[in-house]
DNA sequence: GGGTGTGAACTACTTCACAGCT
DNA sequence: AGCTGTGAAGTAGTTCACACCC
């Protein structure tokens, strides 16, 4: 029970964004936060929307990949069709970084790419817990410093004791119970919680304890966090649900259309 | 210049989803498909948003864990507290399915589970093939028959020769080379990429040559595929990437209460 | 001509609030 | 009294279309 009413676009208890996503959409469950600061701080510039930050962090892989075939300048054409997106979206995300294309001619790559890493935060490491080294803790252990630098894995955690001190990927794995030390002492600002769901919520609670000040979940559990950590989930399970879901919908479709044969008067099932 | 006017709605080239998000995420960052078939199909009966569809997944589990405990009944109350979202969200999704609660009482868990079931498709079997049989995908192949059984996995491929024949969850890898005939002849209906990036494409094409119809790419790439075949990317670092923004708007923020004191005026960067 | 930047229109999703069933 | 189901209102995100600049 939750119950609070009267609390009109108050952020309640349990937040969780979603990954793909989300998006992952892929997107569209974006997590319930007040991202636009419209209303809550008028002072402060327009907010970037939630679904154009996970764009921005697309784009700038794009560009990055462009800068290395020695591209200078892109279109908005160009880089859109590289994204996925159509153009005016893509002209819509960089105009929140305010005005750095050139009319008629297009983006200079390497100034893009300073504004959105700027934007994203990127300019700052951001060092990285994993807790639970199974076969993904383990995978993503050994990702060794994730995407592009900027993401250190320094510190790793299980409960199996035929694991602790075992170095995986050059680290030595800790035990559950030392997540609140260890997070605090080496300023751990992410945490991703890749355990079995029962032990995730205990996990989240003790990286919360450690000070960590965001969370990446792949158990498949909803997690209860307080307010000022972000919280969000990659679950496969529901990805797959969502795939099923399509499979299942193009069927109907199909035999939808044969309905229409027959009078244009489909029957709901 | 018109390009293509009076085409309002219609669904462009490429398309793709996140987890996210999705999304999640984050997501927030749903396909271009028409799901709500609304404009699509007037005959047909409005569609279920892909916002909830995500959602759904989530009662479900929710519910199953329910079930498991010997409920029989839940109040939107009960369960949307512990789906992580509101009452009013939760009714509005479960509206979609049609009316299957009691008004003060509540949902029949049973009933629920199967209606979700139903409509995600659930009811049917969604054979899975893994491409990349490195860390991540040695992880996804070794959950042996994906979440809550309905998702077997029943084909793996890899390039490396010394892992063709080999075992791995006791199914023998095959080579890419073999995908779209394997993928024919085992009627594969949900290939999930685990590859480098580089790969990732040429893996898809040969997928889509092998009559897949949804693909999930965990490779950090924009696929290209034809409109038939639903793409969803799980993105790490554009999860990551988007934990890095929310900390550095927090960071900001904090700023921007010392801003304020500063006269009301603050400085954008 | 070519391409950005953006208000305005539109579509999708969420939340409110209450009628109506049990 | 309690809780669902849902129109209506509100908010977020997308797309259009064109002014404006190079």
């Amino acid at each position: 029970m939750v119950a609070q009413r009267g609390q009109r676009g108050r952020r309640g208890a349990a937040r969780q964004a979603d990954t793909p996503d989300a998006d992952n959409a892929p997107t569209a469950e974006m997590p319930a936060v007040p991202v636009n600061g419209a209303a809550a701080d008028p002072v402060r510039a327009k907010a970037i929307p939630e679904a154009a930050v996970a764009r921005l962090a697309v784009y700038l892989r794009v560009l990055s990949a462009m800068a290395e075939q020695g591209a200078t300048t892109v279109s908005s054409e160009e880089l859109s069709a590289a994204a996925g997106v159509n153009s005016a979206k893509l002209r819509k995300d960089l105009s929140y970084l305010g005005s750095y294309g050139t009319r008629g001619v297009g983006y200079e790559v390497s100034v893009l790419v300073g504004h959105i890493e700027r934007t994203l935060g990127l300019t700052r490491k951001h060092k990285v817990a994993v807790v639970g080294i199974g076969n993904l803790g383990h995978a993503l252990a050994n990702y060794g410093g994730f995407p592009g630098r900027g993401f250190p894995v320094e510190a790793l955690f299980d409960l199996d004791p035929d694991l602790i001190g075992v170095p995986v990927g050059g680290l030595p794995v800790s035990h559950l119970d030392e997540i609140p030390k260890v997070c605090a002492e080496r300023e751990i600002s992410i945490g991703v919680i890749a355990t079995p769901p029962t032990a995730a919520q205990s996990v989240c609670d003790r990286l919360v304890a450690g000070g960590v000040q965001c969370i990446l979940n792949f158990a498949p559990v909803v997690l209860q966090a307080p307010p000022h950590v972000e919280v969000r989930k990659v679950d496969l399970a529901v990805e797959l649900q969502i795939l099923s879901f399509h499979v299942a919908r193009r069927a109907d479709e199909e035999a939808g259309v044969n309905g229409v044969a027959n009078n244009g008067m489909v029957v709901r099932s």
